[in-house]
DNA sequence: ATTAAATTGAAATCCGTTTTCAATTGGATG
DNA sequence: CATCCAATTGAAAACGGATTTCAATTTAAT
């Protein structure tokens, strides 16, 4: 079903900004969020004509960007020239690990890795906004 | 003069490749060096021309192509959809602090940073290759 | 039901990257 | 030095994902 806390505050972002509620959003959404996480457009865009063949890209994309825009997912890039979204878990940020040999994807959380980048900012005269990381090497089973 | 080491590196790379040495090679590697870091390949093909008016665009792309391969430069995305290339120190690895405001690129080098990262990566059963890390915020004069 | 504004989807466009191909150049050989 | 073959070059074309256009459709307020 998704995360209801998710849907309200895409359904609180539209009234905002005076946007409509449609089918596709709400098909969307769903899919989306079900599904989980490092989806490109196309992949989900696929996913999507599965089901509801009348879905465009465009509207994918354009709803894509309406999440990110709201807060509820998060544009990220692998390095693989295609952009890539998943659910911004709200209240908790998580980096990546990424299989250079299969693409599998790990998430994890280092709060003493985030500290020292907060510190070293500060030695910088830097503020940070966001960050991003991402360890690239090889998995277990692909060892 | 750039880094003779860098230099001859390169040298050694194309002997054993069996690539050509050409007077466009020698240019590009020199203008390269000399710029300092994270030039797009736009910006370095301009830069060229103003001394240079015979040298191609393709040319200047695969030749940072062929840096990177030959590991005395690394590709790095910032996010703004465009491919940026650094002069890799060889020795020494860095991350980056990027102002979101003026686009300022600050390196930094935090060794605990990276012996953490070693650790989540044991954790999850993953050997690191390499990683990237980027810091985005704002910089102390846009403040 | 009417209407104005937002939305949709197919197709076109954009823009950085990469490839194609004919002409040129490097450098090994006789 | 002349010859030859393979590598290189650069202009232009192709590519691929992201984004926009625009006429038709849908939403939701009246």
């Amino acid at each position: 079903m998704g995360s209801a806390k998710t849907k309200d505050k895409f359904r609180a972002f539209m009234l905002d900004k005076g946007l409509k509620s449609t089918r596709q959003r709400e098909v969307i959404l769903e899919e989306f969020l079900s599904v989980g996480s490092h989806l490109s457009t196309e992949e989900l865009y696929l996913r999507l004509r599965r089901k509801n063949p009348r879905i465009g890209y465009a509207t994918v994309h354009r709803t894509l960007k309406l999440f990110a825009e709201c807060g509820i997912a998060e544009q990220c890039h692998f390095g693989d020239g295609q952009a890539r979204y998943e659910a911004s878990d709200l209240d908790e940020h998580h980096d990546h690990l990424i299989c250079t040999s299969c693409g599998k994807i790990v998430e994890f959380e280092d709060p003493r890795i985030e500290q020292l980048q907060e510190k070293v900012a500060r030695q910088h005269g830097f503020s940070i906004e966001r960050h991003r990381l991402e360890l690239y090497g090889c998995c277990e089973s692909c060892r």
